[in-house]
DNA sequence: TAATAAAAAATATCATATATTCTTGCGAAT
DNA sequence: ATTCGCAAGAATATATGATATTTTTTATTA
């Protein structure tokens, strides 16, 4: 999700990376290559690549001979990836609260504070930021579990992370106020090193927000 | 791992990453496009998008304007890769042993047995079929969480073994007897539907593997 | 209506052109 | 003498448009 990319190819991954994450492309929609030359101003090859790219992480699905489709939504897909997500990130959180140094306090209280002046906004009704919003829950879920001390690890949680929020922007509602309490009570467990109410608050922000996408989605 | 592909690229693909798992292209090499368009009878074009795909796998490490290099090996990685596999695997096989039905014990049974054989065979001295002996132990241990129920997560520990897999074949040694043991309490304990001995089983395995391969790895 | 053949569209692959990085050799300054 | 900086050339990666193959659609006939 940054900006300026110095290759042609970076930039049209990112660029349709995001489109998928945040809807510019629909879920199921068929990716012809011609049209996406025009869209992206790249070449076949070029975003031949890109597609390539984005079908071994899971955003894409390529179909042998036949193309390629931005990957279908599912009550069932989702809920996979929230599983999926509970598993990695409490896992992450566990032994980033247990290594986490100064550093990682600092990180983390930072990325807290973002994240918390812009709920407040979105909680006033101010609604137009919900990309920059989204961006900073990112950042403080990632400070979390920064610690974690696998790189590994922290690479499968991003994508994974990508996928929910797909879902999450699919059905354009938030949970306010509640999902604000709950990020406060991870964050005050995880600098005051409770592993155990850390994970748990973790894992019920999680699921009550899978609850939520999952009831938004049936609404569809 | 697959043999017939219809396609030159996913052809290259399979190759590719066949040889940067079994050791045909060593860790850290620099994979010029000129020498692979030779060894491996493919564009360019085609060849990059193989190596996109390889570089979002893991298995290759794509550096921006300065090619791609085989993905390098290390103490940590390897680490990372393991403790990985246990949470993924054991989540997997907790779900799986809970879900499985007769097609599941029946394909278990009929995996552990083909095992087992080759196993025999290895013990004896047999070494000759180390490739098909890994791809029975792959299939074993893919047998034991079919039943998790999410594609995601089958498809995340796929990877995450075939980069296990890699160091493996590394280090060119294996445990013997020791690790057909722990397969079989494995494969009785998951047909006896024991959960907590099933898991703590597999634990014990991957973790003695990785300890036996870390040692292994420091004599190079 | 079903089967089949021709036409159109789309994908997969390639060879080539452009841009970037890396190497090498030279000369100036320390 | 050695190191540093800088240019010219070589090597390499990136990007494109053209070609070959395959799939899909449309038209034709039994």
């Amino acid at each position: 999700m940054s900006q300026t990319a110095p290759t042609v190819g970076s930039s049209t991954y990112e660029r349709i990376k995001h489109d998928i994450i945040f809807g510019g492309l629909e879920p199921g929609a068929k990716l012809k290559l011609d049209g996406l030359r025009d869209r992206y101003e790249a070449s076949v090859s070029t975003l031949r690549e890109t597609l390539n790219r984005l079908a071994s992480e899971g955003f894409v699905q390529a179909a042998e001979q036949r193309g390629f489709f931005v990957r279908p939504v599912s009550a069932e897909d989702l809920t996979e990836i929230a599983e999926l997500r509970i598993l990695l990130e409490c896992s992450a959180l566990e032994t980033s609260i247990a290594c986490g140094d100064a550093d990682w306090e600092g990180n983390l209280v930072a990325a807290h504070h973002k994240l918390h002046l812009i709920e407040q906004k979105m909680l006033d009704g101010d609604v137009a930021q919900k990309e920059l919003w989204k961006r900073y829950d990112w950042e403080f879920h990632q400070a979390l579990i920064q610690a974690c001390n696998s790189q590994n690890l922290l690479s499968l949680h991003g994508t994974i992370f990508d996928k929910y929020l797909r879902y999450q922007m699919l059905v354009l509602t938030n949970r306010g106020a509640d999902a604000v309490l709950e990020h406060k009570t991870m964050f005050d467990a995880a600098l005051a090193r409770d592993t155990a109410k850390a994970k748990a608050a973790l894992e019920t922000h999680i699921r009550l927000g899978l609850e939520h996408t999952l009831a938004a989605m049936a609404e569809l």
